[in-house]
DNA sequence: TATTTTATATTGATATATCAATTATATTTG
DNA sequence: CAAATATAATTGATATATCAATATAAAATA
């Protein structure tokens, strides 16, 4: 067990990896984009994949509240990386439409978030990544009962 | 690789088990002791240990920036969780030292600590901690280069 | 159909995160 | 020793996290 680990759990391991994985990340994205951050980053992957995400899914799948939510995507919106409509079919939900320089900036940013995860998990082997994430996922189910 | 995974690697799943893990811990702490989240908790565990520590170290040990341990501090000692005095040697520093009311809550929340890191690594074998841990290590000496 | 329940999102309050600028004190160096 | 530099912590501004309360719309049910 790491020496500087003031826990003496892994559970600090894995809050140090993502924090500092989170550190690294956006230096190198603040290189490429001024006024974006990683969590913005993902909205706009995510969306890229499938707009007709809502704000609910989205919260769930980048592990933040509604209200976090609410408020990022307003801020995406005065940035001019989002456009929001009402959705038709449900009006208690929004439509949010990645705008051109959303696109652009998705483009810009794509190559750095693959060198971000290569940087971080240089030098480990498939199989190491298989069980790391193996682990994980046990813990994740672990503290979800 | 897990399909609730929008980004396809582990990195999501790190993240992903540190909120569970935080959540989980949350939530039993709240049972016992009202006003107090897992961090304070850390900081009095860990001030506990040696109290002759300073914010700067508090801050670099719990991955946290200088000024949000400033206002924790702030928050803690208003809780009377903590008392602040002044440094004799290193007027610049504060000596930390865990109230009576402090010392109470680490007896209350201690084995609730156990608890919850036993529950997060139900079910994993020391070899399999041991590989974690080292993989995770791996990652944050990549990430900090 | 009217009422109740559920789902989606917002808002307010408070705490924390982050960056840059600042204050105060210590240490180093010329 | 004086000036420059470094260190410890605070403050301000803004974003995000979290919880509870609320508003609105949709779905279920009586």
């Amino acid at each position: 067990m790491n020496i500087k680990n003031p826990t003496g759990t892994v559970l600090y391991s894995i809050e140090q990896a993502i924090k500092e994985y989170r550190k690294v990340s956006q230096k190198n994205i603040d290189k490429i984009v001024k006024d974006i951050t990683i969590d913005q980053c993902l909205v706009l992957i995510i969306l890229n994949k499938d707009e007709r995400i809502s704000q609910n899914e989205l919260a769930n799948l980048i592990f933040k509240d509604n209200a976090s939510i609410t408020r990022m995507i307003e801020l995406m919106v005065k940035k001019d990386y989002l456009n929001r409509t009402i959705h038709k079919e449900d009006r208690r939900k929004f439509n949010l439409e990645i705008t051109e320089k959303g696109k652009k900036t998705i483009e810009l940013i794509n190559p750095i978030v693959q060198v971000n995860r290569e940087t971080a998990l240089y030098g480990l082997s498939q199989e190491e990544i298989n069980l790391l994430d193996k682990t994980l996922n046990k813990i994740i189910t672990n503290c979800k009962i």
